[in-house]
DNA sequence: TGGTGTGAATGCCTTCACAGCG
DNA sequence: CGCTGTGAAGGCATTCACACCA
């Protein structure tokens, strides 16, 4: 299987720390979810191979690219035919760490709340929202969507409990540093903020931030970067 | 103002289209979004002037970014002062294009399609959802915050109506691809899409697509990187 | 023959470092 | 003196091209 030893190029440049033999790119984790989307969809149309060109197409990403990407993490193709889709698929899962499931934290139970409680996309990529958590004494002690509405007060137990380690903020702006403040402070280890804000949080707490008019704005600007061109 | 005239230097590799003057790194775009939404807090909490350390500082971004992306759209800072507030902030919005208004379309009224359409960010960006659009006999003609409700096959001639030139898709995964397929053909140059898959889409349309459980995905990575880092 | 895995080359983005200006 | 604007250097990421394999 050709598995190449340790290089050791005793690069003059790099630092080498001892412990980070497996730091991926930023890029590369991401399209890693975009393969394993779509390689969910070539299963269910019925399709046991996959090949590199075939799959970068579908996506709007080259060929070499998809390889390169894959041979990040092991040897997964067969010469000739190309790849594996059902063996693929949980081999993209282990490496993204959806192959575990995980406990989610939901804050704010308005539209944008509801509507991510009601989303089937999560519970079948292994995302289960455990608890949601709102301000509104109205709401707490409640049931939505089939999942007990606590107050803020009951995060740090409730997190316990549960084993949450994601949270998700769906609150207005203005409260958004706060909420994180305190996922933070009940051991949460990643938050996903839909908040127009950007927040301040300690190391060892990883972020990923989704604001949707920025999204609009950057579709606004490519629409007219497009018009420009031509 | 140090205004350098035209660079030509000759260059041997670039081929140098006459008319791409001005096409931009999608990276660098993505960053004045943020940039925009940063100087709108900074401005409400009344400072008049910022840095670019502190404002990469907020973001979590260098100081030398900052300004380099500034500086590929014209000369925006006073130096040993920053650059003023009130003046970027305009300026940014016309290299993104939001100084001008954008109707947009939504298509799928379910969860997500309402948590949009309730959303107050989009408005103050400069985005306004014109219309909406379903397939469910039972909304057609009806009113959803302050918005009509339309029937798909009327998406020509209301996107004419109101120069509808962005289409936001919150439809099944199953249904995306046909909605797309109208949208384009309704004249529609950009989509944003929330179904989670992979549109094929003509030349010439824009497109931004946001996965909810991809961005989950995302962070479960960062949480596991992070701890094995440690 | 068809398709992977992979060095090498290329191109893009980010960071550095500093001249110059207010 | 502080901070911008900017060439130049450095570091990543993508693409090329081809050896090798089924």
């Amino acid at each position: 299987m050709v598995k190449k030893t340790a290089k050791k190029p005793a690069s003059p440049k790099t630092p080498s720390n001892a412990a980070d033999a497996a730091r991926k790119p930023r890029a590369v984790v991401s399209r890693l979810s975009l393969y394993l989307r779509e390689l969910q969809h070539v299963q269910r149309s019925g399709d046991g191979t996959i090949n590199s060109r075939l799959l970068g197409q579908r996506l709007g990403i080259t060929a070499a690219q998809v390889r390169k990407d894959l041979t990040n993490f092991g040897q997964f193709g067969r010469p000739g035919v190309g790849y594996d889709v059902d063996q693929l698929i949980p081999a993209i899962r282990t490496i993204l760490g959806t192959d575990q499931a995980w406990s989610v934290a939901l804050v704010g139970l308005g539209n944008l709340g509801r509507a991510l409680l009601g989303y089937r996309g999560f519970s079948q990529q292994g995302f289960r929202i455990a608890a949601v958590f709102d301000a509104d004494a109205r709401k707490i002690g409640s049931q939505a969507g089939g999942v007990h509405v606590y107050s803020l007060e009951e995060l740090p137990e409730v997190a316990r409990l549960y084993t949450i380690r994601l949270g998700v903020i769906a609150v207005p702006a203005e409260a958004a540093q706060v909420v994180a403040d305190r996922l933070v402070a009940a051991g949460i280890m990643g938050i996903l903020n839909f908040a127009p804000v950007s927040l301040k949080l300690p190391l060892g707490v990883s972020r990923v931030g989704v604001d949707l008019a920025i999204e609009l704005e950057q579709l606004a600007f490519s629409v007219l970067e497009d018009q420009r061109q031509r």
